[in-house]
DNA sequence: ACAACAGTGACGATGCGTGAGAGTAC
DNA sequence: CGTACTCTCACGCATCGTCACTGTTG
């Protein structure tokens, strides 16, 4: 922002139409670094090098050096805008969509941030020094609200509630654990090749099917609530980490269907 | 967000009420690995170490993690956490209102953002093929409107209009290059123990305010506002950096006080 | 001996800024 | 011979995640 720009006179007998660095990177509003950067990540190359290695940009250069700068104005990382670009048929509808989420979820933190700055400086003008208990108290809120909000989605307040209940520390804990030796013995199971219709994969789709009920409660709302929210996972907040491999689940998906056939 | 939590019995015996790494960061909702991190940075260390060099937390860990959490939260960098905490006379009180101000402007910027991905969107469903021409200039608005809104603070429309018209690329080329030389030579000064009343000093205070006198064009109400910018500059965007330092400010303004007394 | 914990490095990721040191163009 | 460019390393920043290897506890 608010950069001044001037125009170098010397320079102006380029090679063809062709630019060097310095100028090239004024008239795309951007510094000889970034261009270095970008060369080296790959994401744009001079048209071509002078016999001393200068670098020569040319009008096909500026056009992608201005598509980039926009993709990175909306926020996209530039691994990302390097795929998008290098891509024939760029997705770019799909990919506006996505990073348009990713930016509202980036301002609804920023609105909670805000809000808690707000209590907190309406706590200490009240008292005179700061209240960490209530502080506390206040991002545990927001952060449970935050939480809620997108569970609420796919669970109904009583089934939340119903799982808040069955939730206790030590039931969590068990399952905690059994879950992970589970995906451990399915991810060993996957490399070495085991048949998904041997007695092995089913013993290993019964630990499943019996975690699941546990978790469940045998609530058949529950359960269809957590296929929806499997189903739902590319809009799936980017801080929730799937808790298994993709190979995994579509492993236990095939034993279960070998199972009847 | 949405952890979920247990506990370990059998180190339920640990010594004295004091608690070992795994447990003390489950109560506070973060990783070991961050309580190692906080230890490495100065940030938060153990009350103590048992003899094999385990780390050992208390309450008084607790109360302080917690004060390092919430003040992460509102989006503090752990450098200004730790140099808060550090102060007995803990100024949370402006450090809230500084943080609000920065939070609200990256608020602003994701709007800004939104707004771009929208007419993109737009854009892209109206003809089937992205148009980047479009694209960019979009931006550029926004990054234009950005830069007004916060330069009409302090310069009036006519103002702005003024500057803007002599401000032609060639004009602020030479103005470029002048103000390097003269901030060069003014650090050099400094540097060399240069008396603000002497000649030399003199010299210097003449070329600055002729840069002063071009940059106005002679006009006592940008000055004046020029003035007020620079006053108001704890409240510069952080992505306007001063062109010069603090020291050399204070020199040339040394030196013009000692050129009438 | 074994599981589950503890510790210490050290690299990775994000997007350049900022020199250092040396060559090139005019 | 200057001056303004150019180049290629390579460190720095912020915050941990994630191995890798090793020691301790019970």
């Amino acid at each position: 922002m608010i950069r001044i720009e001037w125009e170098a006179e010397h320079l102006k007998t380029a090679t063809d139409g062709l630019l060097r660095a310095q100028e090239f990177a004024e008239r795309a509003g951007v510094t000889v670094r970034t261009l270095h950067h970008y060369d080296r990540l790959g994401l744009l190359k001079p048209t071509r090098h002078t016999a001393s290695g200068y670098r020569l940009y040319g009008e096909r250069d500026l056009a992608r050096l201005q598509q980039i700068v926009a993709l990175k104005f909306i926020g996209l990382p530039l691994k990302q805008i390097k795929h998008l670009l290098d891509q024939r048929d760029l997705d770019l509808r799909t990919t506006l969509r996505l990073q348009r989420e990713v930016v509202e979820e980036k301002r609804r933190h920023l609105d909670s941030c805000l809000e808690a700055i707000k209590r907190a400086e309406h706590l200490m003008s009240r008292k005179g020094e700061p209240d960490w208990q209530a502080f506390r108290k206040i991002i545990e809120v927001i952060n449970m609200q935050n939480d809620m909000e997108w569970m609420k989605k796919y669970y109904t307040e009583e089934q939340l509630a119903d799982l808040a209940r069955r939730g206790t520390p030590e039931v969590l804990k068990r399952g905690e654990r059994e879950w992970a030796v589970l995906l451990q013995d399915v991810d060993d199971a996957i490399k070495e090749g085991v048949d998904p219709a041997s007695e092995r994969a089913q013993a290993l789709v019964a630990r499943w099917s019996k975690l699941i009920e546990e978790f469940t409660g045998g609530d058949p709302g529950i359960l269809e609530n957590l296929r929806k929210l499997y189903a739902d996972q590319v809009n799936w907040p980017s801080n929730f980490n799937k808790p298994f491999s993709n190979e995994a689940a579509s492993f236990i998906c095939e034993a279960q269907a070998k199972r009847k056939g």
